[in-house]
DNA sequence: CGAAGGAGTTCCACTATTCGGAACTGTGTT
DNA sequence: AACACAGTTCCGAATAGTGGAACTCCTTCG
């Protein structure tokens, strides 16, 4: 029996699977990385690792530095930006996202799931500073920002419960929900409601109201964010309406509209 | 004899290298693709296809909409996302760009060459203006860009003879160079003069100076860019110094600070 | 309404590709 | 100069990907 304990089984995705480990290893290094420390972390023999990390290079999917770190590679930055700037959702929540953001004053977030995080897909700051990717396309657990709760309050029982399994409950504020019962019991309450709230449960100082978007495959969320001091619970009260209806008029729009070429 | 009349020699990265083929046919697609369409655009046979896109789905790099067609996943965006915030480049380049953008006060671009093509890896607007067409991450022909030129400019001969034979010269503007020798002559005065002007050749209306950045292995490039009726000869001349003191202060930064870990 | 065609999916024998151990080179350390 | 460690190359073995063909499901047309 030369079955090791796999610990987390992997989904089988072959020689692709193998190769996408890599590239999460080197996008989850804290520091930069060199070949035998991407060695240590992925499981494989040396001969075999070598020509992964070679043929993503010749991809240009990882990047050598000059110190022999590896980073990933400019590639990765084409694809996402044209996977951006079609992205359907995006593009027909943008003017909606406008809206809000101006009815509030507040900033604005969309985020779509991706497993047991959020995915940040788009924003309207309310200052005027636009850094792109910055924070489009950053990435933050579900449980407990204001778009991840009010998506996962969107989802099929089945597929919530799937999920929920795998969360790894972290500390980040004393506001955090720490386990299956809270998240289960707050779900409960956002789907009565038909909005989360986030007080401080992620970030110190930062509060929100999210409303949820019914995906035929998965789920989305759009937030009005701001600072605790002046999201007070009568100001983000205010806000649920504008809230839901924009998060509405996005689903209408999704329905509607399959194929809004612009 | 199975050798078929393969059109461009694939590099040699095997099962990898036709993964990306898929994720390439999918985003350089200007309208949404099915199954078919990729069969088509690919050459492999559909039972080959149809795995490796389960693969890709299954991997998040690809994602299927409720038509039937097929998007880029949300994966590449969190993997971009990553690359961007940990790039050594733009974040030695960062406070060199913001204070070229005070001294002039036009959008300022950081731009890395990606074989024949720049990738804009930062910028800082202006004013509020529109949206310009270069959002980071896009992509755009090196051969009539600034930045682009720039950083051809600071290839060694023998790379940049290899790159110019893959160009594929388009027509974008009555001022495009539309040839090798006109991209030749045009790099020696870049050399000369150690900065790259753009009077419209890519835009209409648009124009810029560029400074190149010598990398260790490749080359980048740095711009000033802004409409033409603002940004006449008399101007742009004017901007030449600070642009190449910026590039030459992050070409420093870049040689001293290998690992300025913020 | 039933047939025909197209789109997408599954199956399985074949073989090209990847695997992985081991040996080699090259670089920096004591 | 000798050592140790990082990175690279090689090659037989076998696994994993290939690709043709057959099957199902859906849409379209006679």
């Amino acid at each position: 029996m030369k079955t090791a304990p796999k610990p987390a089984a992997r989904a089988e995705t072959g020689t692709l699977g193998k190769a996408v480990d890599v590239l999460d290893i080197v996008a989850r290094a804290d520091t930069p990385l060199r070949f035998t420390d991407i060695l240590r972390l992925a499981d494989q023999p040396r001969g075999t690792l070598h020509r992964q990390i070679a043929n993503l290079l010749e991809e240009g999917l990882l990047v050598l530095n000059s110190d022999n770190s590896y980073g990933l590679g400019m590639r990765l930055m084409q694809l996402a930006a044209k996977a951006w700037s079609r992205n359907d959702l995006r593009l027909i929540a943008a003017p909606h996202l406008q809206k809000l953001h101006e009815a509030t004053g507040e900033t604005v977030h969309l985020g779509v799931l991706r497993g047991v995080d959020v995915v940040y897909l788009d924003k309207i700051e309310s200052r005027q500073s636009v850094r792109m990717v910055s924070q489009i396309g950053n990435t933050a657990p579900a449980y407990c920002t204001g778009v991840g709760k009010a998506a996962l309050s969107a989802l099929p029982e089945a597929e919530l419960d799937a999920l929920v399994k795998q969360i790894r409950f972290r500390f980040y504020t004393s506001q955090t929900l720490m386990d299956k019962m809270a998240l289960y019991r707050h779900l409960k309450e956002v789907r009565e409601r038909g909005v989360a709230f986030d007080r401080q449960e992620h970030e110190v100082g930062i509060a929100c109201v999210a409303a949820p978007i019914h995906l035929s495959n998965g789920a989305a969320g759009i937030s009005v964010t701001g600072p605790s001091y002046r999201l007070t619970w009568q100001v983000l009260a205010s806000y649920v309406e504008v809230t839901r209806k924009a998060a509405a008029a996005i689903m209408d729009d999704l329905a509607a509209g399959l194929a809004p070429r612009s």
